[in-house]
Parts: structure tokens; sequence; C-alpha cells
DNA sequence: CCTTTGTTTCGTAATTCTACGAAAAACTAA
DNA sequence: TTAGTTTTTCGTAGAATTACGAAACAAAGG
């Protein structure tokens, strides 16, 4: 992998981590059932899900490395959301980028 | 790899598709270059990147594996450009998924 | 203290991605 | 025909992704 960031501006690099982020049908599944309301459970998602509740969790995992959702913990829930200002700069960036 | 489709929306199988497209910075800087300019060969963009030709040929054919490049052969060169049509079926999907 | 509950982490395995150089392909020009 | 140009394909290798079940965690309730 080339980590030689130089070649790449910083928008290039912030819209490829996005991109990779959303690169995955579960992970846009759980954006878009996130942003369908406040907040949720990981347990809510697993329900409407075919796969394994810890993969489940890897992909939350992925999301919040990205910073599109964030979690906080009550335990033993784990309340989830969608991280409004990294939400809006993905937005801007994606904007910029296909209008033009 | 999940690939019982049945749970997911055809949106979200072709928002995730786009996305992986865009999931590397070389893949990025390659849609900015384009979209640049009408069109353009592999040459000129291996030119202004840190990578081998080959690794560039890969990058290109995975972008025109998702429909958002596509390739004129024209030997020996190989005119690459926007494919308009796919471009504005990502930027809709892009639009709405992050404009509510 | 022990159990239950919701969730994550760990160990593991199969698949996919990224990358390179060497070789092949495809057409032109000499 | 031979040589030259541009680009891709192939063989290979290391890293990352995706997936699962078992085990671990952390707090609440009995």
């Amino acid at each position: 992998m080339i980590t030689e960031t130089a070649h790449f501006t910083t928008e290039q690099q912030k819209m490829s981590r996005y991109a990779k982020a959303m690169a995955h049908p579960v992970r846009v599944f759980i954006l878009d059932f996130l942003s369908e309301r406040t907040c949720c459970y990981s347990g809510d998602m697993a329900e409407e899900l075919p796969i394994a509740r810890s993969t489940l969790s890897e992909h939350l995992k992925e999301l919040k490395k990205s910073g599109l959702i964030q979690g906080e913990i009550n335990p033993p829930y784990i309340k989830y959301c969608i991280n409004r200002e990294h939400w809006e700069e993905a937005r801007e960036l994606f904007m910029k980028f296909y209008n033009r």
C-alpha cells in the first residue's frame, strides 16, 4: 500500500477513507439505519442483518474508525449514532467531487 | 463475503460498489485527473503517480469495472474518460444519501 | 457472589486487495 | 519482417478484509 501521502491532496485522502468506510453493503445499511433514527443499539441492527453479532461489531468498529458514527457506552448497551460533524465533512467532499 | 443480496436494497448495493471504487487514494486521484480534462492516456497519469504502470493499469481496470470510467482503444494508446452516465448515477446516490 | 444481558475481542481461516517486474499484446512505422 | 510504443496480463507475494464461534468484559439484578 502506498502511504507516501505526498502525492495526494488531503481531500483525496479523506475521500478515499470515507469511501472505504462505505465500501460494504452492511456498512451502508448501518448508515442508512442510523440516519433514520436518532440513535440505536447494536442489537437492533443485528436483528435485521444476516450476519453474526461479532461481525456486525467489526463493521461498527470500522465505521467508528472512519468517524462517520460514534458509540456512547451505557452498559450493557452501547448507543450508536451518526457523528454529524464528520458526516457533514464527508457530505461536502462528495458534493464537491461529484458536482462538476 | 455476504452475497445474500436479499437483505440489501439495490441502492445500498450500488452505493457500496461505487464507494469501493473510490476507496483508494490512487483511484480518487485518477477520477480527479480525468474530470479535469475531457480525456487522457494511461501514460499521462503514470507520470504523476509513484506507482508501477502495471499497478496503475489494475486501478484503471477496477474503475472500469465500477462503471465510473471508460477506456477507448486507439492503439497503441488507450483513451480514458469519465463515464458520464454512471457518474451521474453515483452522484445522485451520494446526494440522496448525504442530504438528509 | 453468581448469573444474566448486550456487546466486544480473540483466534482462525478463506478471500480479496495492492503491488511489482517480466512478459505478452496490439498496432505503427521503418 | 523487424523494431518500437503503449498498455495490459500474468505470476507471485505480502497485507488487509470479511467472517464465524468461543471466550472475555462490564454493569445490573437476584
